[in-house]
DNA sequence: CATTCAAGCTAACGGGTGTTAGTCTAGTAG
DNA sequence: CTACTAGACTAACACCCGTTAGCTTGAATG
């Protein structure tokens, strides 16, 4: 659940905090008095760290971003092969939702409570990272290795399968790395270009 | 993105426009100021329909959560092939959630916003859903149809799979049941028991 | 025509919200 | 030892929220 790692400090307990709670009550559900009490200190010191409610959201929200998507270029970095590409994008984005879920999983209630360039700057981050899983699919259907019938719809798909913060329980019986690797096998086999008899499809070319 | 379709009365533009606001900007995000507004009527007019906000909020999870789970029992009724099933219970799912989205996708923030009764009553509406997908996979797995590694975290990553709302718009490519026919045949593509050699699985068993 | 009542309205209340002003204190630099 | 400052605190402000009380209106009923 932490954010940028930084326990230590105020400020960083503040984003840890905070960071718990958006999730769990939403941005506009949780009040700063509350976040406070988390932190264990009163409402107005924690204007000593952030200048308002929303800078302290900006800052879970771009940093929880950043940080995804640049995990997912480091990742990516030399794996030439196209489905162990896809692979570590899966595991990637299972992992990234059970450490901080704001990364990947942006609610419309969250983003209009954004001012308009942060809106934009995090906006543009998920695009790109959407462009990477995109340009994956694409490659795949050219390279005749995949059976994509709609690369948007598929790519959606694809992250929706990922957003496991919903469901996922510390305890459980498996890990999110366990569970990274069971989507990604799964999507593998869906995507692969097999047995034209098992593919009894409604998709006509 | 109506809910009960009763939209020449007063109290059911209530439910239409709250079910869309509530969606946009999320329960506490909407004001009964606003509210009355897209209405076309003031705030406490409100009150002549529904004793509260929260039980504008019931109405709708429950109606939608209601309508969403009988429409399920009545289309798998009668159809006995598991991979049809399959197909009909995705294809719905999708529909429902172009339809009415706070039928499938009730977030944490609603949910502790409701009283405790109207929350247990929608939990096991939506646990009695998952079941029926979790033993269509049971099924199908007994009967060695299909390759079902762990039920439980491939009933939720199907369920995610259909959660377009976020993203599905109504002037894009593709209509809803086209949407939910594309995945179907994904899922069950990737379900389906095939050419071992396929399986360069991470699952031992 | 008189009565009733559903359903709109205005005005306001009590409480909670994000935020600010100003104060106190403990640790640090000179 | 003194001066300074980071960072906590108390008190309060201005505003917005859900909700209520009480009034008005217009259509339906007898």
């Amino acid at each position: 659940m932490k954010v940028a790692s930084h326990p230590q400090t105020t400020e960083g307990r503040i984003l840890e905090v905070a960071a718990e709670l958006f999730d769990e009550r939403g941005y506009r559900g949780t009040t700063m008095r509350e976040l406070a009490s988390g932190v264990g200190v009163k409402a107005a010191s924690l204007y000593n760290h952030f200048p308002s409610k929303q800078a302290i959201l900006v800052r879970i929200c771009l940093d929880g971003m950043r940080e995804f998507y640049d995990g997912v270029l480091v990742r990516l970095q030399e794996i030439h092969d196209l489905r162990e590409r896809m692979r570590q994008l899966i595991i990637w984005q299972v992992e990234a939702e059970t450490r901080s879920p704001y990364a990947t999983r942006i609610s419309d209630e969250q983003l209009d409570a954004l001012n308009p360039q942060s809106r934009r700057e995090l906006i543009d981050l998920r695009d790109s990272f959407e462009r990477i899983l995109d340009n994956l699919l694409n490659e795949g259907k050219a390279q005749e290795i995949w059976h994509v019938p709609h690369v948007r719809v598929l790519c959606q798909g694809i992250i929706g399968i990922c957003k496991v913060n919903p469901w996922y329980k510390t305890d459980g019986p498996l890990t999110p790395l366990q569970i990274g690797e069971m989507y990604a096998a799964f999507i593998l086999k869906a995507l692969a270009v097999g047995d034209p008899v098992l593919e009894q499809g409604s998709e006509r070319a």
